[in-house]
DNA sequence: TATCTTTAGTGAATTATTTCTCAGTCGGAA
DNA sequence: TTCCGACTGAGAAATAATTCACTAAAGATA
């Protein structure tokens, strides 16, 4: 197997980790369905891209098919859960409890798929001390680095509105967060080792809208 | 000014499509701002990507800027809008009223931006009827087709369980509809006319984690 | 056992995207 | 009026991503 990102390696590709997780959702859709094998032909029909694509994709890792047969599919899963680092779960803080804040802490997709929002906080004081999400009580954003501390987490999510947006994600990043998922409208300024990824609706709708005539 | 898309031009990247309506969101932040003019360094800068990929972009549609000056940032923003397509206000129709459904009904920052969401469809007889976002009331999912005649709308929203996911698509275009922004984490399949973009938090986890080591 | 079909993995070729570089223009200062 | 620094637009060059095309292996079948 080709030891991704050893030193003077060629580091794989930020486009092919994109894809993996995608891979990912998909195989275990398959293994649900009750399948055991599959290929990369298939898989890419699925996906609406080339079995090259997904073969080239891989092979970044290791060698995880059988000539003549395919991938199976629940050691492909395992491989990749590996690859990116969802083996385990990781705890998530979630920042923002307002209608897309409550949203994102009901939903139980995260948990099977290696992630758990074990913080809520919000600065509202007529929100803290809510009940929100599965067990959870909305937390005073002011209390921000204690809870880092406690829950030892590492990843956060922003659902707060634009105009906050800047100063929570310092803030954040002040308190030792390295990855953020941002639902505000925005995009932020952050320090070289943060990671930011993006959602924001608009931005898919209007993408959409160019092809409407 | 180069004109898109005629027949037997080379259409233009997709990709470059994808970034426009991120240019178009900043560029509406320096304006609220009371910028006037900005650049492509600055804007570079602003979003982390270089000067001369802003440039190359906005070429593909025409000149906009000035040497020496910049960009009219008014000016920018209305023809991007155009280029866009979102210098009118596109209907909405929204499939899905739980949590994430009513999140997104609540949303302010569609109406500025080119949509309103005009309908919120469920199957569940419990919420139908039941006022939801701004002065909208739940339909009945079996009404789809009278709704989407009635409204004349061309996009929805999906914010629907994974399960249901591909029968709601299938229904969808069934009635007409040609871009879907999908947020069930599920590849779905659609004949080659319709456009779907998706949005899955456990995508953007997955592929953060992959570098936290 | 020999043959046939299917499919992974991979280097090469192709295509797409980004960056570089520079000529030309603008507006302001001298 | 002339000069200067700032900045765009665009062709060329460089880099990145995708697809092609082929080898080889696996399993099925005759």
């Amino acid at each position: 197997m080709k030891d991704e990102r050893a030193p003077g390696k060629a580091p794989i590709p930020d486009i092919v980790i994109g894809r993996l997780p995608v891979y990912l959702r998909t195989l275990r859709l398959l293994a649900v369905e009750g399948r055991e094998v599959t290929s990369s032909q298939e898989l890419g029909e699925h996906l609406g891209i080339s079995s090259a694509q997904i073969r080239k994709d891989l092979s970044h890792f290791g060698e995880f098919g059988k000539q003549g047969t395919g991938y199976n599919i629940a050691f492909l899963c395992q491989q990749l859960q590996k690859i990116l680092n969802v083996d385990t779960i990781w705890p998530v803080i979630l920042v923002g409890a307002g209608s897309l804040g409550t949203a994102i802490a009901n939903y139980q997709e995260f948990e099977s798929s290696g992630f758990r929002i074990v913080t809520v906080l919000d600065e509202d004081p007529q929100k803290i001390g809510q009940p929100i999400g599965d067990g959870l009580r909305i937390e005073d954003f002011a209390d921000l680095n204690q809870q880092v501390a406690e829950s030892n987490v590492r990843i956060a999510v922003m659902a707060v509105p634009a105009y906050a947006a800047q100063r929570v994600a310092s803030q954040l990043i002040e308190a030792g967060l390295s990855s953020i998922l941002c639902y505000a409208p925005i995009t932020l300024a952050v320090p070289s080792h943060v990671r930011v990824e993006y959602i924001d609706p608009v931005v898919h709708f209007q993408h959409m809208t160019y092809y409407l005539r």
